[in-house]
DNA sequence: TATCATATCGTACACTTGTACAACATGTCA
DNA sequence: TGACATGTTGTACAAGTGTACGATATGATA
């Protein structure tokens, strides 16, 4: 591994970044397409996030006829990791259960999908003795 | 009812507010001194952020001899409410289960902890047909 | 009561963020 | 090939954020 600390990523960068992550690649008309109904940001606003996304190295991208075509430059696990780590930290001073448990009461979550964390749970401390 | 949308609290404010109520009334060092270890930050900048909490509508404060007490003027379900469902927009589109699962596989979670989840699936979901 | 330690208040300031326009470039199609 | 639609680039700018200093006020203490 080499590079590490990449600058913050804004909220609203986060958002621009998740659609690249969705799309695989995209170019600025794609994410501005996928922009969830309401949200009203115009063409150079998205442009200019993805400028700051790629300055700050988190998409690359390259020409397409006249257009760009982004991706992204970094595993989503990476960005999803120090986002909610640091969400974690805010909010929570860093314990996890009780967004879990905000969640669970809050998030339209089934039991079914308890049954699959479960799952999660054990799996991963089977690492751990 | 009489109140409004509340201007958004700022990450680090957000930290700040934590502390408050953790503490239930505290002073500006009595929020420095629970500052995570590592967190370098002077008490003049404490000050200012629990200033703008004030100003904002988060927080209020009385006297007690020359120093301010602070306390918490919203409950801190309607900002967890807020921050955590901006947080699950920008980074996840709106949905919970993806951050749930990242919190099963990597934040430490108890097998019994999943129990106590469940439980609040449950009796959450006797509410909805 | 004079001094000291500790508070608050006013203010600052660089940087980031969100948002976007105007100007210029370039494929495309009649 | 010239006009058009669509891109990118440069730039802007107000508001918000993180951080903190200096001045001033005020309880406590000797």
């Amino acid at each position: 591994m080499a590079k590490r600390t990449l600058p913050p990523v804004s909220p609203s960068e986060t958002e621009i970044l998740r659609l690249v992550w969705q799309l695989g690649r995209a170019t600025v008309q794609d994410v501005c397409d996928r922009l969830p109904a309401g949200r009203d940001i115009t063409y150079a606003t998205v442009q200019t996030l993805l400028r700051r996304l790629e300055k700050k190295g988190y998409v690359r991208h390259y020409s397409k006829g006249k257009a760009h075509v982004f991706c992204a430059a970094v595993k989503s696990e990476d960005v999803i990791k120090r986002s909610v780590g640091d969400f974690l930290e805010r909010l929570f001073g860093g314990d996890p259960l009780p967004l879990m448990q905000y969640l669970a009461e809050h998030g339209r979550i089934g039991a079914d999908d308890i049954e699959g964390l479960k799952k999660l749970v054990e799996k991963q401390q089977a690492g751990q003795p």
